[in-house]
DNA sequence: CGGCGGCTTGAAGGACGTCAAGATTAGTGG
DNA sequence: CCACTAATCTTGACGTCCTTCAAGCCGCCG
């Protein structure tokens, strides 16, 4: 796979369409901040410094290092990304998983730098925040103090429940539970979507064998609770999946 | 110390000597900031209405409990506490204990109630911190804001160490060696110090069955890691004991 | 078609949990 | 001060869930 030419799009560029930032970052967290805060003319200035569309990223192009030094959160706009570590004895952890509208690099804050890989599912477009001018920002305006407050907490919590000690069935049906939450970004609920990792990814993040993983969705599939074909997903039977993830939801 | 009778100490209470506060907060993590902070009269002002001393709270008494509102953090001043979480299965998981200086509370800023029970292990005293309170104060002292961003991106970083994958005796000496690290506040090194966690504890923390718990430090006796006596401890091959904790570190 | 990476499936082995007693220690009352 | 009870901790035997190893199977792209 040498050849990503450039026939695969030139390089990851600015978006020619920044001129209407309010309108298109739509899905992202500080949408609906910035668009209040828009209406203050002095603060929208702000945000042209602020915020800096960047993408596309190919498939398994890096978004940021591990070891870089942080300068900046990064809220996905289009794409899929995971963010993953690799051991000393070079064994993958993946860390999370990231869809339009949710921000990566809450963890690099405190060390001031990446603490881990950042890499494109897909072909992803970010925002990039600069955390400096957005601290600056923060102190400004209340709203965006807490939602930046509330992002860092809710990051807390989801670290949190992947440190339980959890069965196989237990880790996978949250998993794919948690992600027909967040494909459901708006109301209607979502009971069929598609995995865009590999099972590899998934079992590395939900610390299982890939092996482990194909057998529990099997499972699953011979007990009616979902159905699987390659990445093409079904949740056939929430409420049995929903007990069986009780123990690791995020309420 | 055998009279805590009529004691049970009539109930928390707070202490006499909140007079000196920027001495008696001398290990929190606000009192280096707060202390900065206090050679501006208003600010010192603001602390006052802020911050809140409370204790003591007896071994095994609550500090918060799981689903109460949230509005307040908690700094330790004094002794020793843990948080965990009771699934509907009974089992209980330990997410973390907290050392004098350390902060507790921080995950309940997004959900709004407190996701876990926050209990005393022996002795505790804590500085409340209103939270609504210090948002007003972080947004006009820079430094508070960065404090506060800074323990909210270290939580996720601390949090996300435990999820990852790894053999009971990594996760023991890793475990140890943190609690090491953390009572070494200040400067020089300890390599003896008491375990106040009875082992259904760090079991509970660990992922482990208090069995295992006993069988990996006896290991770690038998091959001269450590020495323990019940719940002294004694570090022997520091080293040995990070090499085998080489992928658990938090840098 | 042929090859290659991702996925699945089966069989064997290991790390840790569970169950069941003991051994310490600590807490309590005489 | 000591005996007694209860909790905590240890130790061993056995079971289980998951991993590891080893093939086979698809689906995709040249």
């Amino acid at each position: 796979m040498g050849r990503m030419i450039r026939s695969r799009l030139p390089q990851p560029h600015v978006l020619a369409d920044d001129g209407d930032e309010r309108n298109f970052c739509s899905t992202c967290v500080f949408g609906p901040i910035f668009w209040a805060a828009g209406m203050d003319k002095s603060s929208l200035h702000d945000l042209h410094a602020l915020v800096e569309h960047a993408g596309p990223y190919r498939k398994d192009e890096y978004i940021f290092r591990r070891g870089e030094r942080f300068g900046a959160i990064f809220a996905m706009r289009g794409g899929v990304a995971k963010t993953r570590v690799i051991d000393d004895d070079g064994r993958e952890q993946v860390l999370g998983f990231f869809l339009p509208g949710e921000v990566i690099g809450l963890d690099a804050i405190h060390p001031e730098i990446y603490p881990c890989d950042a890499i494109a599912l897909d072909t992803v477009y970010v925002c990039r925040f600069s955390f400096a001018a957005l601290t600056m920002l923060a102190a400004k305006l209340p709203d965006v103090q807490r939602q930046l407050f509330r992002l860092l907490s809710a990051g807390i919590g989801k670290a949190t429940i992947l440190a339980g000690d959890h069965t196989a069935d237990e880790r996978m049906a949250a998993f794919l539970l948690d992600l027909a939450d967040r494909y459901t970004t708006r109301g209607f609920p979502v009971k069929c979507y598609r995995l865009m990792m590999p099972r590899t990814d998934i079992a590395n993040h939900l610390r299982l064998a890939t092996e482990t993983v194909s057998r529990v969705l099997r499972r699953f599939c011979d007990n009616a609770l979902i159905r699987v074909k390659g990445r093409a997903l079904e949740l056939l039977d929430v409420p049995r999946l929903r007990h069986l993830a009780r123990n690791l939801r995020h309420d």
